[in-house]
DNA sequence: GCAAAAGTGTTAGAGGTACACCCATGA
DNA sequence: TCATGGGTGTACCTCTAACACTTTTGC
């Protein structure tokens, strides 16, 4: 049987209920930290329990516009603009205690942006460091995430993680200009290395099309320091050769 | 305003309606090359089209579930036994002319099967090789394919193609015990390569985990040759160092 | 013997790591 | 002039592509 052709025969009024709906990790670099915004439910269930920001997808609505608009009511901002990708779709019959939902779940990626604010049922909204959120942390502060969210915060973490190794996705983290230092700091939060800056600067710039200089140098910093060079994201969308993770 | 909040005043009878469906892009090797199955349509719309096999996810079964069933109903095998992993969703608010359709792909990879049986309300059921689908394919007898299947089957062609570099993927397309021949094959076909059989050979024997030996070898060919050792699938989900894909 | 396919040896080059070292700035 | 961070040079290592060559079979 194809697809679609149970629909010849089928009766809207007694098709299995179904919710699809939208999920977003929204990933930013606070302090230094890669961090995600939670926003923590305020009705049942999973009352007080923390959630990845998400919605169902309007009858009209394409699945990443339903991200996108999620996402730009969630932070507040009019339009969101940053890096947007579907990671993949949740689906097991009990994940949520009413009905049926598959979740449609997305990634999403932006530099520095203004503090979350609650809004909608939303009883509060904050980026989380989602080292803080891992199961080994040992703060007995960690939130305590709503649905599967967990699992999904996990899929979408790893998937951050490996497109680092072969797109310019890390460049989505910064302000444009940025220097390579600003890049590198981004590999070190996401995997938790100290790339050695020298080598760093080489594989970046020998690989076409990851950033595109500019004529501009940025400030020293506090300590002083030779002004590094501006740059900002290239064309590419695959890295040759790759920014190899070391296998430890 | 988070995923699930605005069930709390959901009435069922005026949710939006959206099915949530299934669809599977199988992948095997026929004659040398890489081929997927199709079911061709017997009831409208798209009628006479072919189509990837699938269809709704039951009420209380799991996503995975649902695509192995369908695989076993159009391949006529009792138990879907190789590679299935989910692809990706699509959502388009037009993708099917009669109502909201959310269908959640996979693909899956097995070893030489049985020929297709069409079943259900398919016309017909077969295995196309992939590049006859491909835009670019000189064939006027080219099939015509279903809703959005072509850009589903065009990513899941994709993701075997990469798989294949950083994965043992191409083991599930050999059934057991094979040959480090029949493994270049499959990478032969799905890349279009003709890779050098001695620095496969060094390559695949050198990543941990990808093949396991045996103590029997294969008889040779009708040509001759010397009989090669056999293989069996080995332990690793990926594959270090990876099986780099020549960049022309 | 000859063709064919499996499998090994060898060499040259590309790319990675480690680390020494120079450059430009603030205090 | 010292500390700090940006940026370059260089030696060494690993992995790979290319291809010559040996091994083991069928005819």
């Amino acid at each position: 049987m194809t697809e679609h052709d149970a629909l010849a025969d089928y009766d809207p009024n007694a098709f299995p209920p179904a919710a699809v709906s939208v999920d977003v990790a929204l990933f930013t670099l606070r302090g230094g930290r890669l961090s995600v915004l939670l926003v923590r439910r305020g009705v049942a269930p999973y009352e007080g329990a923390w959630a990845l920001p998400g919605g169902f997808v309007l009858p009209h609505e394409d699945l990443p516009a339903a991200a996108a608009r999620e996402l730009a009511e969630e932070t507040g901002v009019g339009r969101f603009a940053g890096h947007l990708e579907q990671l993949a779709s949740y689906g097991a019959p009990d994940r949520d205690p009413r009905m049926r939902v598959v979740s449609v779940a997305h990634v999403a990626v932006a530099p520095g942006l203004p503090p979350a604010r609650a809004a909608g049922d939303a009883a509060d909204a904050r980026y989380w460091p989602v080292e803080d959120l891992a199961v080994d942390a040992p703060d007995d502060d960690r939130p305590v995430l709503a649905f599967d969210h967990a699992t999904i915060l996990r899929d979408a973490h790893e998937r951050v993680r490996s497109k680092l190794e072969y797109t310019p996705l890390a460049a989505a983290f910064c302000d444009e200009p940025f220097t390579i230092a600003d890049l590198r700091r981004v590999y070190d939060a996401v995997w938790g290395t100290r790339l050695d800056p020298a080598n760093f600067q080489r594989k970046v710039l020998g690989t076409p099309g990851f950033v595109e200089p500019t004529e501009d140098h940025a400030g020293s910093g506090p300590a002083g320091g030779r002004p590094a060079r501006l740059y900002r994201r290239g064309s590419a969308t695959l890295l040759h050769p790759a920014m190899l993770r070391r296998v430890p």
